[in-house]
DNA sequence: TGTTCATGGAGAAACGTATCTCCGTCATCC
DNA sequence: GGATGACGGAGATACGTTTCTCCATGAACA
């Protein structure tokens, strides 16, 4: 009796006991064929007649057959999963809704990863380890990794490829996107300070990420250089409570700003709060910026001006140079990141600015990629003309 | 040559070739047990004293041993995978950040899984079938599944528990949770007539999703039974500006309505900015009501009154729904929701309202459950009160 | 008439785990 | 002093694919 015989035999009187699904075993018995001709006609590879091909799969069709993916996983090494690591604070595991940005960068993502093939998992930095070694993973992206992230090394260590959303601080990655938060911060500072800001406050976090900590930095640079003494509140981030407060306080300063750029999500509307307190009026009293993709803040009164850092574009790219990793990785040992990591699969929203395909070593051999931010003026940061034009017409002369 | 030789002598060969990650069989060989004591010793199974235990976790640690989740998801049957649907209009693959209740939902479930020792594996509903395929799912959470929709049957023939967010129509589900929109907009209805409305109008959707249809029913049935004449317009929900287009177009209607409910979320800014277009005072000349997860109508002008789905706890009851049919099914069977649904994995959000283990039964043997919403009462939708109290104190009696 | 190819397809070996079965070895008990 | 059981652990099989190797057949060719 062979091997094959004898499988047979078993899957039959197993059959008997539960109702299973059809394996390629029962699809190559009933199309009267072998199981490799079953997986080649199915998977378009080998010679075959395209009468064979056809047949197969009718039989593979009336069957019901559907491959494991389990199975295929373990033979070809390959998963088509992708996870997506989210920083947790606390017992709470996400921030996903708390800052639009997170949701944004998620969906594009996902939106990205599924056009190549790939499903995504969500998971959370700090699970306990069993989830994360359950599932397997093809490579993983972080959104804003920690300094020397025992995660993100631990996964680097075991061969996966990783990509990071936010330069990472110390921790070795395939590649990682960011914004150019130090340009973006300074954009707004001088928009501001155009707008005829003469005190212009900071409402920043305390938490010791990428962006917190790049941006900051930014502003009291930018203090320095044009001889502003600084006047900030930091709260921790993950408090939907504390920014409220800290714009409070920050407003209730004897040395009250006349202008103030908000890090985070909920600022805006933190500080419109505020300033209705106190009755300042928004812009003449006290002109308002804030870091955000929601568009709630087109329609607030008055409408506030927003930095967006384009989540979208960061999701979809983050994923596709993971992608390419992972495929990259099979051809050469070495992981080479495509060429054309941009272009091929960001059918959505890739539109605008090529040169955001710019490269930036930000690591050992690393290769980082700065992407641009956009700033959405409304008239929250306009005194004088209350149209809603983008461009900044002055020309760069003052740092 | 035994076969466990001739393993071991392969593995080595390859091992020079390229650096692999160590498998079960070299921890076995470099704690001198066999594979099964491996096993059992780090699963925790089999009889083995402590000594030799911690002996092979401390060999298995040393060399980096990370189980293959594939191998296991083979041999075990269980993946600990469990996907989301979410509905697709479009191209576009996403509702996620478009109505908050989506992204809260998700967060929730993912949490709830995650507290189970489950990921959560986002796919849309209207994927390509090859990625749904190469997945290998223990279940599967489907939001608002559309009637009779093939992807929620495919998935039931193969054996798979599905639980649905959302009443289905006519597609066979595992067991299902949704809120009681008939009573919520009951409510709501009736909350606005109190508070002095006469013409109610309702901002609602095109599709065909239980939860348009359910409150545009409740709406027609409450204007009938009052005798009010319906003042609706419908839109493409998914599309970000018709519900401008929409509310604008309710309030320039000839019969304009004194109060308007609308079903989605961005409808309270989209009928701010309409009323103000119109020179409508909120509350004074429109009471206004809109159903919506975000925090940022609390920080309008006015503060506009919302119904709450609590997306949170049914994304958490869901969930948990399903992993008890996952792993009950093993038990028995026949799926056999487990009692204590809510109980148990959910400590952190379900805090309040017991009631919500009620049962009621939706289809032929499929459990159902109906959760509460909460109306969550701001100045929009008061006239006299300006306090923001929940309860309504004016006594019914002017319809 | 042999040799060489191309074609169509079968066999069998992995992939790495979990688990079922079974086998010694002692100590215990009647 | 032999049966009984607990203890500790090894062997082998199966999970369902993919894929490498190889074999038959017939046609084309020298």
């Amino acid at each position: 009796m062979t091997a094959a015989a004898n499988h047979h035999g078993r899957r039959t009187t197993t059959r008997t006991r539960r109702l299973e699904r059809a394996g390629i075993r029962d699809v190559a018995a009933a199309a009267g064929v072998s199981i490799t001709t079953v997986s080649d006609a199915l998977n378009g590879k080998g010679r075959l007649p395209d009468e064979t091909r056809t047949k197969v799969r009718e039989v593979a069709e009336r069957l019901g057959y559907r491959p494991s993916a389990a199975a295929r996983t373990l033979r070809t090494g390959r998963s088509g999963l992708i996870g997506l690591t989210v920083t947790t604070y606390g017992q709470e595991p996400f921030t996903f809704t708390e800052f639009a940005y997170f949701a944004e960068m998620a969906r594009a993502a996902t939106s990205a990863a599924l056009n190549r093939g790939y499903a995504l998992v969500v998971l959370p930095a700090s699970s306990r380890h069993d989830v994360w070694s359950n599932v397997a993973l093809d490579g993983t992206v972080v959104i804003d990794p920690s300094d020397h992230d025992p995660m993100v090394a631990d996964l680097y260590r075991q061969g996966l490829p990783v990509v990071s959303d936010g330069k990472p601080g110390n921790c070795p990655v395939t590649a990682w996107v960011d914004n150019d938060h130090h340009a973006a911060v300074l954009g707004i500072l001088d928009h501001l300070a155009q707008a005829g800001a003469r005190r212009i406050g900071l409402l920043t976090g305390t938490s010791t990420d990428t962006y917190t900590r790049l941006s900051t930095e930014a502003y009291l640079g930018w203090c320095r250089s044009v001889g502003q003494e600084p006047l900030y509140e930091a709260y921790p981030a993950h408090d939907p409570c504390a920014g409220a407060v800290a714009a409070d306080r920050l407003l209730a300063r004897p040395d009250r700003p006349d202008a103030v750029y908000g890090l985070f999500d909920p600022n805006g509307t933190d500080l419109l709060a505020a300033a209705r307190r106190y009755h300042l009026r928004v812009p003449d009293d006290l002109l308002l910026v804030c870091c955000s993709e929601s568009a709630v803040y087109a329609a607030t009164e008055p409408p506030i001006t927003t930095l967006s850092l384009k989540p979208r574009r960061i999701g979809t790219t983050v994923v596709n140079l993971l992608i390419d990793a992972i495929e990259g990785q099979s051809s050469s040992d070495r992981p080479s990141v495509g060429q054309a990591s941009i272009g091929p699969g960001s059918e959505d929203e890739s539109s605008d600015d090529p040169s955001a395909t710019d490269r930036a070593d930000g690591g050992p051999n690393v290769s980082g990629q700065l992407m641009p931010t956009e700033l959405i003026v409304r008239r929250s940061s306009q005194r004088r003309s209350p149209r809603t034009t983008v461009s900044a017409p002055r020309p760069p002369g003052e740092t």
